[in-house]
RNA sequence: GCCCCCAUAGUCUAGCGGCCGAGGACGCCACCCUUUCAAGGUGGAGAUCGCGGGUUCGAAUCCCGCUGGGGGCACCA
């Protein structure tokens, strides 16, 4: 029987990355033996559901490149693509209340009548008394005649399991090994709420049955959860599926990631610049590792190498510094100059408010392709390339720590005249003749250069001076020094 | 409070009884290269393998206890 695993997720909002990984790693698996992986919405808390939230599911996805088998139409939900669906739980409450109704004939759950109120009085009540905040099976036992007038009465009911009393509920867990619950531990859980929809544990058992789900690939939060869903299974006299919880990941300060570690969402990554490629080989590695050394690793060889059993148990920091570093690698040794240029391109654009000039562009990326570890760092070392007008930056920078407005001043004209007129205009010539001024004025190189800089790019760090001119023109540059100057002359104007 | 899981440097990890006086990576420090910033190169600091007991000729590796961390205990998923 070929493998079957699911990525469930409920649009409450945009996927951050824990949430992605453990899409990855069903798809990872999937890929590897050669099974499906399928998409199933899980919208069964309307309260919580958020608009716009598939979209982001789907984007997510997509921009990872985690093509999916089966699921729902990302262009139509309301539309499958596969022979399992409807994959969306909103579309298959018929299926649920079937299946609840099979469990309340065979025993296996009940109506349950309590308000919200009492339940809330139960729960208080059993955490002052120390014990464990359960339900305390008030309608469990209710004879026929006392369910008959609840209902006629017209009574708002939920369903609920009807937990085994005492024994033990083991589970086997492909990472973790063998786990022993108490049944005693456990409530009865509801499985459908009052509003008609199903509680995860129901639907989620229902529809990996009937997906033919071989694997559940799930994140460790749900392990707790998992006796139930195994207890579910045997009321339903169905073989379970085998169970791998995938171990949390962290945030710096070691609680469980979430929106409140700032934007570790999927897509927030994506618009910072990082890229998919070395998101995917950053996540890859959270849990699960090829060697003892490889930390690069392109897509084809994690699918040739994935396997469960090299997953982890222990939950991992998310380190953003390493996946940066990742990131970098992949912007400077992965990429085509033209795949660069084509990624930052937007970016730029974003920033100087028009289409940029892509010719030059094409010169540009060689000379930043190594200096930026986001994308989104190419507006800071290159939207100068392709400003008019004035450059926006503190004249203080200009002079720096070495140097006085006269001197700076003095440089700024000795260079203006030596590029005036003649020779090429092309970093060789440039440093030909900017260099010697240095003896000249009395700098050191890397003082004059360092003013210049400034003038011509507005910037203390930017790409080689003279290939930055170079890029720039003469013409620009010239403007750009007369304004440095006009600068100096205004502070010194209002200086002491 | 109860249940469950986890435990190698700040972080991600290799290790599945002897090859480990613990390997790789990020980060950090120093030096080299250098016009700035990066990148690159070299070197370095950083782990009593959480602690305590066992088992064994031999334990980071197996067992038990403790401690610590995490997760769960909803008509949320």
């Amino acid at each position: 029987m070929s493998v079957r695993v699911r990525y469930a997720p409920s649009p409450t909002g945009i996927p951050h990355v824990g949430n992605i990984r453990t899409a990855l790693f069903n798809w990872l698996f999937a890929r590897h033996e050669g099974g499906s992986f399928i998409v199933r919405l899980e919208d069964t808390d309307q309260a919580r559901y958020m608009e716009g939230a598939e979209r982001a599911i789907f984007d997510s996805l997509s921009w990872l490149g985690l093509d999916f088998d089966e699921g729902p139409d990302p262009a139509d939900t309301s539309r499958d693509i596969g022979d399992y669906g409807p994959y969306v739980q909103s579309r298959r409450t018929e299926t649920y209340h079937r299946h609840v109704e099979q469990l309340i004939a065979g025993g296996h759950a009940y109506r349950c009548y309590c308000s919200a109120e009492r339940l809330d009085g139960v729960r208080k009540d059993m955490q002052a008394r120390k014990l464990p905040p359960k339900y305390d099976r008030h309608c469990r036992d209710l004879t026929a005649d006392q369910r008959r007038e609840r209902e006629s009465a017209g009574e708002p009911s939920v369903v609920r399991f009807k937990t085994p009393l005492e024994g033990q509920t083991a589970i086997h867990d492909l990472i973790r090994g063998d786990i022993t619950f108490e049944n005693e531990t456990l409530d009865d859980f509801v499985l459908l709420k009052s509003d008609g929809f199903p509680v995860y544990h129901l639907a989620n058992v229902v529809d990996d049955h009937l997906m033919e789900i071989t694997h559940v690939l799930r994140g460790d939060e749900w392990v707790s959860s998992t006796p139930r869903h195994v207890l579910l299974y045997g009321a339903f006299g169905w073989q379970r599926p085998l169970f791998a919880h995938l171990p949390v990941i962290l945030g710096a300060d070691r609680s469980k990631l979430s929106k409140r570690h700032g934007d570790a969402s999927v897509l927030d990554l994506r618009d910072s610049g990082y890229l998919p490629e070395a998101l995917f080989n950053f996540l890859g590695l959270l849990g699960w590792s090829l060697d003892d050394h490889t930390e690069i690793i392109d897509r084809q060889t994690f699918v040739r190498h994935f396997s469960l059993d090299r997953v982890l148990a222990n939950p991992a920091v998310f380190n953003f510094d390493k996946l940066e570093w990742m990131n970098g690698v992949y912007i400077r040794e992965k990429l085509s100059d033209a795949e660069l240029a084509e990624r930052i391109a937007p970016y730029l654009e974003n920033e100087i408010g028009s289409p940029v000039d892509r010719e030059l562009l094409a010169r540009v990326v060689p000379l930043i392709r190594e200096r930026i570890k986001l994308l989104r760092d190419a507006v800071g070392m290159a939207a100068f390339f392709f400003l008019d007008g004035e450059l926006t930056y503190d004249t203080e920078t200009l002079i720096g720590k070495k140097l006085d407005e006269a001197t700076a001043a003095r440089a700024l004209e000795a260079v203006l005249e030596a590029v005036r007129e003649p020779d090429a205009w092309d970093h060789e010539s440039l440093e030909a003749v900017i260099r010697p001024l240095a003896d000249a004025l009395g700098l050191k190189a890397g003082d004059l250069f360092g003013v210049i800089r400034v003038a011509v790019t507005g910037r203390t760090a930017a790409p080689p001076l003279f290939e930055t001119m170079e890029l720039l023109g003469r013409e620009r540059c010239r403007e750009r020094l007369e304004s440095a100057l006009r600068r100096l002359e205004a502070l010194r104007a209002r200086g002491p």
